[in-house]
DNA sequence: GGAACTCGGACTAAAACGGTCCTATTTATG
DNA sequence: CATAAATAGGACCGTTTTAGTCCGAGTTCC
């Protein structure tokens, strides 16, 4: 509860690594660096790129670059690119375009938990991939 | 990911319907009210009690009443009750006692995310059950 | 004694998670 | 041109977590 997917850990890690490289970087050798699964490793690293967040360079000495500045990519971005922006919800009926609650106007915590989620968006948007190379 | 689970969400509505209620609060009560699980609020209703949030009341008419000021009730009181404080990491490496990490020292974004947890603890810890009556 | 409670363990179906495997495509290089 | 090293991406799978049910037992009021 409230922990980050392995997938979103690794995400983290890669992008730092990108961001601290010199030049491109492969999925193999951040899943060789760090002992990650390689697939695993790989398949975020495909989500970042269609994300927009990194640049693929495909064939031999393929690889990933920044797309962007670090400073210019939050953890919301990376959380979002890996998960979905569906996701972003602390519980559903915050999360659901659609509004869905079982509790419907029963509800009588909605407001509250409106507000720590938008304190806790804040934290992972104030933090950028730059603080964390 | 980062979502509240059930059992948190409904104790945060327990925890809210208890501060307002004038007198004793039973777990039927609090099921009708919001159309939940009875089975389910009463187990949370006990992990609150035995955690020293709630004071209950056994027997005929009986429920359950604040044990302090709602002033005085973290959210993050609440989590941990339910959840058990040992689930308070945003990562294993940083909710293990142990500090058991794979990544081990390769781990590049401990600090960071530490930072980030830190944070995250500050907001629900600022919340208090007081502030969701 | 019975009704309305709390207490708490055992159990289960479904979903999420973490991970593997396999195939196709792209591209640099000998 | 063949091959090796990459990305791209779908299919699958075992384990864990989640959400919830069911049941038996103890308590207290009437």
């Amino acid at each position: 509860m409230l922990k980050l997917s392995k997938k979103v850990e690794y995400g983290l890690i890669a992008m730092r690594h990108i961001a601290a490289a010199q030049s491109v970087s492969s999925a193999k050798e951040i899943s060789d660096r760090y002992a990650i699964s390689h697939d695993l490793v790989a398949k975020v690293l495909q989500k970042l790129a269609k994300a927009g967040l990194i640049v693929s360079q495909q064939g031999m000495n393929g690889g990933y670059t920044l797309a962007r500045r670090a400073a210019d990519i939050s953890i919301t971005n990376v959380i979002d690119a890996i998960e979905g922006a569906a996701s972003a919800g602390i519980v559903q009926c915050l999360t659901a375009d659609d509004g869905i609650c079982s509790i419907y106007d029963n509800c009588t915590i909605k407001n509250p938990l409106g507000k720590i989620q938008h304190n806790l968006h804040q934290v992972f948007n104030t933090m950028k991939v730059s603080e964390i190379v």
